[in-house]
DNA sequence: GGAATAGTGTCTATTAGACAGTATGTC
DNA sequence: GACATACTGTCTAATAGACACTATTCC
């Protein structure tokens, strides 16, 4: 926010992305926010102290080679995954949404595995923490970022009947009863054991794993996953027709 | 492009909409291009100079009150119509698409009926044709349009598998064999009759006219009109499992 | 053996696709 | 009646869902 003109504020959109981090942590979708920091003597040029917000910040044009760079940019100053999945969710962008001017934000959605998940905090923020979906959609948030969580939740909801992106919630390599708990929460839903494990081996793309982990107690289950490449794959019937 | 500063504009992300705007025409899959106009004595700032490209332009903060405003008065400037389609596609931004500057521009794809199209030349436009979807992705288009039409006709094809948006590719009244030819020019394969018509019925998005048209030959048909706010409906598979 | 979890076989209901057949208009 | 287009009835194959049954481990 230094521009030189007084008026170039107003007449140019600012440009921003947010993502919108999601993962099953014991057993609820949940999404990760940031607490925006307190700093008593810029009320103007830092709105919405205090609140909770999505990951996100403004696109550095010196910095980030692309939305998407900027995006991932934002998401490893946030937390410590590498590679997430990452997929474009929907641009908002109208004269009100930001206090200071017309601004922009190309919101992205990400799907991490709740195993080592460690948050890390930055600048302009004092907390990150994760919500159960629930929970966050009671809070108020900063911007519009309580509708933007909404359409985030509702795309993702609706391509679960429909996708294997589920799959990017979990670690590398993970059981099918797991892979089918990760769809029943999401939906909020139980599924029908042998259907959904007929639907996942029919629509190859997971590897079966020579290994079986012998847990606590029951039969030890076979470990898959997701071939090499295969971001999502869509199924021809979505779920309970 | 008028920024006080001589090195604003390569600062700040600059940010404009373009419109993907589909329509069937004579049977073909169309798309509206247009050819940027020739300005001998600015090469630099108005770049890809008699070029045909996607309908769009610069968001202008003062008039357009949101970016889908500000797409919705791009495609009023070539086209005289009202209120098609339009749907979100995707939004492109990356420090080399424009050669001026770093830009990032939100895309829009627009159905609209082949019927009552007339086209308006504009600013920094010399021409507006419409183009079979096989010609267009042939020529060299301005900025990144190559990729970004590509990319539209992809999400298309993939939305007329299991949607009923090819309605939008009509004019208010229109007969099942009329949309079944829809879906199979832009699927580019014969649907069979009889499930196509059960489909359509059972997804509960039309609504049957009283009235019959008599065409010059053959048994009349029964007028079919979208059911009214229902902009599109998701059936439950994709044709041909 | 009992408990717990993983995985399978079989039956049924639904429905998409195929295709022949019927309906209704013009000439 | 011939032709053209609109529409429907019926058969079949595929498969999702339901659910009981089997498999494999730990204790």
């Amino acid at each position: 926010m230094s521009r030189k003109s007084p008026k170039a504020g107003a007449c140019y959109p600012l440009l921003s992305v947010d993502t919108v981090i999601f993962s099953v942590i014991e057993d609820r979708l949940s999404v990760l926010l940031v607490k925006r920091a307190t700093i008593t003597d810029e009320k103007l040029t830092y709105p919405y102290q205090g609140r909770w917000a999505l990951v996100g910040g403004v696109v550095d044009v010196g910095q980030d080679q692309s939305i998407e760079a900027a995006a991932m940019r934002k998401l490893r100053e946030k937390t410590n995954i590498e590679s997430p999945y990452l997929e474009q969710l929907q641009t908002f962008g109208d004269a009100r949404r930001d206090p200071r001017q017309w601004a922009a934000t190309v919101v992205y959605f990400a799907l991490i595995p709740s195993d080592g998940i460690a948050l890390v905090e930055g600048r302009g923020v004092e907390q990150a923490r994760w919500w159960p979906i629930e929970a966050a959609t009671k809070l108020k948030l900063a911007f519009d970022h309580n509708r933007i969580l909404q359409v985030a939740v509702e795309r993702l909801r609706a391509k679960v009947e429909y996708t294997s992106l589920p799959a990017n919630l979990l670690p590398k390599e993970f059981t099918l009863t797991e892979l089918q708990r990760i769809y029943e929460v999401i939906l909020g839903r139980p599924l029908e054991q042998s259907a959904f494990r007929k639907r996942m081996l029919a629509a190859g793309f997971l590897d079966e794993g020579r290994k079986t982990r012998p847990t606590s107690a029951g039969r030890p289950a076979v470990l898959y996953s997701v071939k090499a490449g295969r971001k999502a794959v869509y199924f021809p019937r979505t779920f309970y027709v």
